[in-house]
RNA sequence: GCCGGUGUGGCGGAACUGGCAGACGCGACGGAUUCAAAAUCCGUUUCCCCUUAAAGGAGUGCAGGUUCGAUUCCUGUCACCGGCACCA
């Protein structure tokens, strides 16, 4: 065996691949090979296109870097490599999203400082990547937790801090110009006029429309994690990260006012190419509804307003209900009565029920009478009002008119109460019975009274006409709704950035100048979350910090004298923060006096269409897993927004091209009774798997997990392999957006690919050139069509069908075993040269060792991309199939030119057609040039 | 329950606008090479029937439909995956 390897020590092999791999990299990272210049540096190209390719940064965690990860960065980096060589300037960076839970819970484990535990997952993270040869210009890389990164998401957040957003105009505008045309009466308030308000109205108006407002919100407060959590980071009441219980409590804490974007959010989902999923979950996320705030009168209570997107169903409102937080319910309770105390007891139990408690017998309401009467507007009939939990506060107006006769949860409401149902909408062929309610549209019915009728209007007039009878009276409005809720920013935790605000003795807050930014978060020795009952952030701990003054914590001394003793915040931004904008960064990382220049935003962000019109985003290829289709996806499209509103950036969207990789998945292997069994405890014999010692067992897939110990560590197959091999097999194994299974066996498949190329461009005894005197035209003219496959392949991110062509074409250009001369085969010097750069973008490490034995110029990185012949990629003959009534009879070789009396003409002679037809003639011929030929008898 | 996606050989998958189903890879089988093996190369490999071969039949989750022709379009249905889930 040693002999052997001996004989070949220039096959293609593990111990070959990383050492050129190796010896590349270094030579590449000398070469600063993929280092990319901006406007204004010099060498800078200002005549190519642009390319901005994006990776979602990933989260470095202990653990390091599982085989899932790669599978995208190898995809984009094909697609760089590609532009590279098709003349583009590539911006390719990458970089740490590191604040956040998971690191701080990690470090509150193993008792080391996160800032420790995050470096080094990030040293790991940065030596893994680098061992796969991505082309990152890792001269931009940075971290959300440096300083000088985190300066600029505070300066973002006091640009939401100092801004509102002006509904009329549809955008956000500086503070100040509210505060402006308020002074000078260009604007009203809502309330009490401005002259009316003292310094401190003024100051609390002005606060209350800031985008960054502090805000007083049921919110969901896990004790274990000893945070807060936003609404979407709460699934059926546990907390996304660990699963534990999450309470609801009222607690004053930073907002953004995401929810005065909802519109836009929405609609400017028409102007970027994203995956239709993905565009559909944010739309449903919004949750935009159109319909009618109905007022009703409640005698002595005032009115109460809800909101409906069925106005038309109206008169069938037998009766309300309010949320439990509604302060209808409260004034209820305070009013006495003899309900009083059964609707205190129901609103202090619903106040205490988790969500997952409210969730689990969600079909069995539960509700209590508040004694209080409403007028129904229509009939001018007196209804109840109840409370109920299955009307959410948050939602419209906390408050609902019940149609239990078209909607199956006041139906069931009703059922349960024993509320009267009225039938107010017949929908074509659907009788009501009153056992179960009808929704949908239909014909209003029983809908007359005194001040307004619309039976028999369809319930799109009907609308219409109960709205426009609302509106002449006063009793309520067209009106539109969003599930989107404002978005709870602060977390009760270390391991995030500090906000850049301070409280005066009186607990007004003041902002730190942009001139202070950063505002750094202070080294803390205990830093573990206080698991309480009521939040208590961990730097709180940091009393030195915490009590200063306003000079010293950078408030502007026109905002407060410098003496003034101030709080400092001791809440800290989420993980999300971060996020929300290196994309932005990275055109420009090491800008001091900027969050990042107007030209380089300019250029890399502003795209033009070949029209001219501009693109709405500026990323144009932004890869990442679909479990972040919304939040964060949704996230850094408003910060977006609100940097395009205030002039910051110049394209409405962040992310003009998005593309999600599919999951990567394992096998997994089951026993009968359904329990799993780990992989190494599996064995196959004659084709089915069994259990060592046990019984047969069948395949799944599943997730990888350690107790299935079906996970793959990405460095023991580069050891194996290659690098080369690992992108081609990530690559090879499917389409880029589909999940699949993992499957160890199968990287062989690539790898001997890699020998066969190997094998036809160098003698694995001597490692010298193997070069055809001359080119076979068969080989020429696949290698043309392979070009032309590859380059297609790319642009639709089909990586999979782009190498399973260049496999075919190393197959074809295969010297036969038995050839003596390796001259009289193979590839020329010119074809191996431009089939080097086709593979390059996938196997970069051997196509660059090739290319420089093939004396290529410069780096093949650098090098041009080929291009097919149109010419080349048709024959002059081509085979048809002959159909006799769908089924092919035979196959002929026509001219690609022959039109379609020809072909019939070739087909309608064919020996074997003449016996199928025996003797009849076909009583139609369809013919499709260069594909088919069907006769129908 | 609602929305979206996916179902193709033993396995991963291919098939661009309705036009030769199964490219390419794995595995399996056979052969060459070898003292032997590994590696490599060549060949076969959807299933069924018959088999020396030829020929035939069925076939893209299932049941229908449109069409000269359907993996592709339409209707219904089942399974799996993902998302949402009292949003009035």
């Amino acid at each position: 065996m040693d002999e052997q390897r001996n004989e070949t020590p220039y096959r293609y092999g593990a111990t070959l691949a990383n050492e050129l791999e190796e010896r590349w990299q270094r030579a590449w990272d000398d070469a600063g090979a993929y280092r990319t210049l901006n406007p204004g540096e010099p060498g800078f190209q200002a005549d190519r296109p642009k390319f901005y390719c994006l990776d979602m940064f990933p989260y470095p965690s202990g653990a390091g870097l599982h085989v899932g990860h790669p599978l995208g960065y190898i995809a984009t980096d094909i697609v760089c490599r590609a532009r590279r060589m098709q003349g583009f300037n590539v911006l390719h960076p990458m970089g740490w999203d590191a604040f956040g839970l998971p690191a701080e819970q990690y470090a509150v484990q193993t008792g080391v400082h996160p800032a420790v535990t995050t470096r080094k997952a990030i040293e790991t993270y940065r030596r893994q990547l680098k061992r796969f040869g991505f082309c990152y210009d890792w001269s931009r890389e940075f971290a959300t937790i440096d300083p000088e990164y985190y300066r600029w998401t505070q300066w973002i957040w006091l640009q939401c801090y100092g801004a509102w957003y002006d509904a009329d105009a549809q955008r956000a505008r500086p503070i100040a110009e509210l505060e402006a045309e308020l002074e000078a009466g260009r604007r009203q308030p809502e309330g009490p006029s401005w002259a009316s308000l003292d310094a401190v109205g003024r100051q609390a108006y002005l606060d209350r429309h800031r985008l960054a407002y502090l805000g007083e919100q049921t919110v969901n407060w896990c004790p274990k994690l000893g945070t807060v959590l936003a609404n979407e980071e709460v699934i059926d009441g546990k907390s996304e990260r660990g699963g534990y219980p999450v309470l609801r409590m009222p607690l004053r804490q930073w907002m953004f006012r995401i929810t005065a974007y909802a519109e836009r959010l929405l609609s400017d989902l028409d102007l970027v190419d994203w995956p239709d999923s993905t565009r559909t979950m944010q739309a449903e996320w919004i949750g935009r509804s159109e319909g009618a705030e109905i007022d009703f009168d409640v005698p002595g209570f005032g009115m109460l307003r809800v909101f409906t997107t069925r106005p038309d169903t109206l008169f069938g409102a037998t009766y309300m209900v309010v949320a439990p937080e509604h302060p209808l319910v409260d004034a209820a309770i305070k009013a006495g009565g003899e309900h009083a105390s059964t609707v205190r007891e129901y609103a202090a139990l619903s106040a205490n029920r988790s969500d997952v408690d409210r969730q689990a017998d969600s079909k069995q309401k539960s509700g209590v009478d508040t004694g209080l009467r409403a007028v129904n507007p229509a009939t001018g009939e007196a209804i109840p009002v109840w409370t109920a939990d299955y009307v959410l506060m948050g939602y419209g107006t906390g408050a609902i008119m019940a149609v239990p006769a078209h909607d199956e949860r006041d139906f069931a409401f009703a059922r349960a109460f024993g509320l009267p149902v009225r039938q107010v909408v017949q929908i074509d062929g659907v009788v009501f019975d009153g056992n179960a309610a009808t929704s949908g549209h239909g014909a209003a019915c029983n809908s007359s009274g005194p001040n307004c009728s619309i039976d028999g209007l369809d319930t799109t007039k009907a609308k219409a006409a109960v709205i426009e009878w609302l509106m002449k009276t006063g009793r309520g409005a067209r009106r539109v709704n969003f599930k989107l809720r404002d978005w709870l920013f602060s977390r009760q935790r270390y391991w995030g950035e500090p906000f850049p605000i301070v409280y005066d003795e009186t607990g007004r807050h003041h902002p730190v100048s942009e001139r202070a930014l950063p505002v750094l978060l202070p080294e803390l020795a205990d830093y573990k979350p206080i698991e309480s009952d009521v939040p208590m952030p961990p730097l709180g701990k940091a009393t030195d910090w915490v009590n200063t003054t306003a000079g010293e914590a950078g408030v502007d001394s026109s905002v407060l004298a410098p003496s003034t003793p101030v709080r400092r915040e001791t809440n800290t931004m989420p993980g999300w923060a971060g996020s929300c904008w290196y994309y932005l960064r990275y055109c420009d990382p090491a800008n001091k006096s900027r969050m990042l220049s107007n030209e380089s935003e300019r250029y890399w962000l502003q795209s033009q269409r070949s029209n001219g019109t501009m693109h709405a985003g500026g990323v144009d290829l932004y890869i990442g897993g679909a479990e972040h289709a919304v939040l964060h996806l949704l996230y850094a499209r408003f910060w977006h927004k609100v940097l395009f509103d205030l002039g910051h950036v110049g394209t409405p969207e962040p992310f003009g091209r998005l593309f999600h990789q599919g999951m990567l998945t394992a096998y997994a292997y089951q026993r009968q009774d359904g329990s799993l069994v780990a992989v190494d405890q599996v064995e196959e014999r004659g084709g089915t798997h069994h259990e060592r010692g046990g019984g047969p067992v069948t395949q799944v897939i599943a997730k990888m997990s350690k107790s299935l110990r079906n996970v793959i560590n990405p460095d023991d197959v580069i050891a194996e392999y290659g690098a080369d091999t690992f992108r081609l097999y990530e690559m090879s194994m499917g389409p880029l957006e589909a999940s699949k299974p993992w499957n160890t066996r199968d990287i062989a498949g690539v790898h001997r690919f890699l020998q066969r190329v190997w094998r036809l461009a160098l003698d694995e005894r001597t490692g010298g050139l193997l070069v055809a005197r001359q080119a076979d035209p068969a080989v020429e003219r696949l290698l043309h069509r392979t070009v032309h496959k590859v380059t297609g392949d790319i642009d639709r991110l089909a990586f999979n069908t782009a190498i399973a062509s260049m496999i075919e074409f190393v197959n074809a250009a295969t010297r036969p075993q038995d050839m003596k001369d390796p001259a009289d085969g193979g590839l020329t010097h010119a074809q191996l040269e431009r089939f080097v750069r086709v593979l390059a973008p996938f196997a970069p490490h051997a196509a660059e060792e090739l290319w420089s034995k093939l004396g290529g110029s410069g780096l093949v990185v650098h090098a041009p991309w080929p291009i097919a012949d149109p010419a080349m990629l048709v024959d002059d003959e081509v085979e048809i199939a002959v159909q006799l009534m769908g089924k092919v009879r035979a196959r002929i070789m026509v001219p690609t030119k022959a039109d379609a009396t020809q072909i019939e003409s070739i087909a309608l002679g064919h020996p074997d057609v003449l016996v199928h037809l025996a003797g009849k003639s076909p009583r139609k011929v369809i013919v499709v040039p260069g594909r088919m030929v069907n006769l129908v008898l």
